[in-house]
DNA sequence: GTCTATAATAGGATAGAC
DNA sequence: GTCTATCCTATTATAGAC
């Protein structure tokens, strides 16, 4: 079953091509850097993304919309206690962030110059984001509208914990970020 | 007196460099970009920048910390209301970033692979930005500590929403990240 | 599916005329 | 102080062998 195996190595290569691009943006990413990260040479790295660079984004984006559904949606929506689901959300993106020292793909690639589809992808994945934050903070006891307030600005901290530590090494305001879902949990109404 | 005229016509050239910067980030922005933007040849900037771009950047954010220095961090440190430092800090940021259309420069080329110099003149900046903000936030009755982590909290917000605008086009997050220093006044004990 | 070789273009930078 | 012309390198992309 060699398809299994393409399948496997294709999201193997996928996840190199998501460092890149996360660590470098867009227009910092450069074919040189995605073929000593994959270890695949400029040619092979066309028979798989024919589209070149652009294309190569949107199936990082794809990948990363993936998570934010299978992992951060889908733990949101589950039928657990709003205290498992928080904890089990902080420990993905504190994992993800590698614990506020890593960039955010989303963040960079939102502000540089992507094509269409990708641009679209960026929205998509913001929509869940959003949606899955949102959920959790209604479930604490807030209105609808508040809810959506809290997602929107828990965001934002987060994108802007990131920028900060990049700016002066400090991780400390990415995990207070964190620990504001933390807190959601405590204010919770009994279920 | 030439060398006023020369001054001010530098400026400008700087001015127009800071909004390429800002637009497209540091790998983004090439010489081409700001030839166009200020109307000089790309020889006629390696005569005012005879490092080319590093220079250039190097120059953009000298310009941005004179602006931290002479509008931000001096309004914070100014004998008058509370409340009237607040409203001139805001009403200035909000004009900087354009009602929250447009990126900060400061937060795109701490991400960016800038040069040390750049990337000192990053740590400066936002060092003058969290004391500036602390100190409102002190006054308005906060602790010391309070007061910083309040002031690295409202610069990721604010540094986030320019993202989340970016992502899907909505300016509020912006809007209400700039209230919240207006709420800070409302918190003051009396003078 | 991967490689070497190569083209075509854009980007950064310099020389020298005016 | 600005321009044209030029150079070198990096970057994107393709052709064709294996």
């Amino acid at each position: 079953m060699p398809a299994a195996l393409d399948a496997k190595e294709k999201a193997r290569i996928i996840e190199q091509l998501f460092v890149v691009f996360r660590d470098h943006g867009y227009e910092g990413a450069s074919l040189a850097t995605f073929s000593q990260a994959t270890g695949l040479g400029k040619s092979s790295l066309y028979h798989h993304f024919p589209r070149g660079k652009e294309q190569m984004a949107e199936a990082v984006l794809e990948q990363g919309k993936a998570f934010m559904q299978n992992v951060i949606a889908s733990t949101a929506d589950a039928p657990d206690p709003l205290e498992a689901r928080i904890s089990k959300i902080v420990r993905a993106f504190d994992k993800l962030y590698e614990g506020g020292q890593a960039y955010c793909l989303l963040g960079r690639l939102a502000c540089d110059g992507i094509g269409p589809d990708a641009r679209r992808l960026v929205g998509e994945i913001l929509t869940l984001w959003l949606n899955a934050i949102a959920e959790l903070a209604h479930d604490s006891g807030m209105s609808e509208a508040d809810a959506h307030h809290f997602a929107e600005d828990w965001f934002a901290r987060l994108q802007g914990a990131l920028i900060l530590r990049a700016a002066n090494g400090d991780t400390k305001p990415f995990k207070r970020t964190l620990n504001m879902l933390v807190e959601l949990a405590k204010d919770a109404p009994p279920q």
